[in-house]
DNA sequence: TCTGGGGTCCTAGGACCC
DNA sequence: TCTGGGGTCCTAGGACCC
């Protein structure tokens, strides 16, 4: 017999927030955001900040009053020290389950099928309270036999303060109530165009999506997506564990510019200096690409400006990770889309079709000398990851860089970088 | 002045074949 | 001049996630 599966949804509480404030505890209590790249919109943000009516990626200009008036404490975002913080967190979790899936930066899904005799809600409370003694850090557990009514069970356990931290769903006792207090576009899979589409028809609430018709849904929608995700409210499982990440099948690397710019020299540095950063990635899963696509685009939030965004997907006779080669056609695919009459305001390159470096195909008209490549590229990862990142870098990159976005309120590396750590005085 | 970045999956529709 | 129907493969774009 099937036993059904068990799922643990572990989330950290506003993460990257909770992440600074583990650095500045003074911080708790008060209202805090952490920014995106460009220091331009608010991708994270305490409770206290949600409370004075701060949207997920509001642009900061627009809050500039808000902010000020309540003395929030703002951050440009530190990824270095949020990743560094994640893999503490997920270490620990593995301690916990022999089986997890590490689905995002902040969440983790633990397989605690095999767990029948325990309770869940206690061994989640212990979960609960060794990463918040080990790293500092508060998170939420929801538990259900689908991973989409773990992550309604961990809806309400961050948000009910009844919960603990920590909401079972296992039984089904407790299922129709969670779901009636849900709203349908806060369930995993529902954005905005299928809230719209479901409110529309009357579906407000995650109870009356479950209990929808599957005609109805195949007719409205006409994706088995959506099924999918009903059937998981019904606890009938249909998404799996994933515990072994699959490998990647593509890499972005593309950033806003600091400021407008028309010119094709600094097109091509911020070009060369994306597919540096895409191929170090790359080599670091050990994959490689024949295909780089370049896009350019103008400032869409400028309507007033004439409009232009393109993008163009170059063949590479032979893969590589090699990365003044990829440099080489991105930056010939760059010159075939750029026009000199727009002014710029985003970059960025996509490594397409990944493959494991050690499957490249060989083509007997290639004339290049792969070997000294390969080498010169783990020489080059070598000094980067020892002395920093862009210790050593390709000339085609730039030294100035005026296009360059800035980072002007960024907290330290606290644990990845000596020169940066914390001082107790 | 100022509006993130990095991913995946699914579907529709065109091109092409027999 | 007629203008079928089934199949595959590929790509662009939409929608969603964090």
């Amino acid at each position: 017999m099937n036993r059904k599966p068990v799922f643990a949804l572990a989330d950290c509480n506003n993460f990257y927030v909770s992440c600074e404030r583990v650095f500045q505890p003074s911080l708790e209590g008060k209202p805090v955001v952490v920014l995106s790249n460009n220091d331009g919109c608010i991708v994270a943000r305490s409770n206290e900040a949600k409370a004075l009516g701060i949207p997920m990626g509001a642009p900061v200009h627009q809050y500039k009053q808000l902010l000020k008036q309540h003395r929030v404490q703002l951050f440009s975002s530190n990824y270095t020290l949020y990743g560094d913080m994640s893999n503490r967190v997920t270490s620990i979790l593995s301690k916990f389950t022999p089986d997890m899936e590490i689905y995002s930066v902040d969440e983790a899904f633990l397989d605690l099928s095999g767990f029948t005799s325990i309770n869940y809600d206690k061994y989640a409370r212990l979960i609960r309270k060794t990463v918040k003694q080990w790293i500092g850090l508060p998170i939420s557990i929801g538990i259900a036999h689908t991973k989409t009514l773990a992550k309604v069970a961990n809806y309400h356990a961050k948000h009910s303060d009844k919960t603990g931290g920590v909401l079972d769903l296992t039984s089904p006792r407790y299922i129709d109530e969670a779901l009636k207090r849900l709203e349908v576009s806060e369930v995993w899979g529902i954005g905005r165009k299928q809230r719209k589409k479901l409110e529309s028809r009357g579906i407000k609430t995650a109870l009356q999506l479950r209990d929808m018709d599957d005609k109805d849904i195949m007719k409205i929608f006409n994706t088995v997506i959506l099924l999918r995700t009903v059937y998981e409210l019904r606890g009938i499982s249909c998404v799996s564990l994933e515990a072994i990440p699959s490998t990647k099948k593509s890499i972005i690397s593309s950033r806003s510019f600091g400021h407008l710019t028309s010119s094709l020299n600094d097109l091509r540095q911020a070009i060369a200096t994306y597919t540096a950063r895409a191929a170090e990635k790359m080599r670091y899963q050990g994959l490689a690409t024949n295909h780089i696509m370049v896009f350019i685009q103008t400032n869409r939030f400028r309507p007033w400006e004439a409009q232009y965004s393109n993008s163009i997907t170059v063949q590479m006779p032979v893969a590589t990770d090699c990365t003044h080669e990829l440099a080489h056609y991105a930056l010939i695919g760059l010159d075939k889309i750029f026009k000199a009459e727009y002014r710029y305001h985003k970059a960025g390159v996509i490594l397409l079709d990944l493959i494991p470096a050690s499957q490249i195909q060989q083509n007997i008209f290639d004339h290049q000398d792969r070997d000294r490549y390969h080498g010169l590229m783990q020489a080059l990862d070598k000094i980067n990851l020892n002395f920093g990142s862009g210790t050593l870098r390709y000339a085609s990159e730039g030294f100035e860089k005026p296009w360059r976005i800035k980072s002007e309120i960024r907290s330290k590396r606290y644990t990845t970088s000596w020169s940066e750590l914390l001082e107790v005085t």
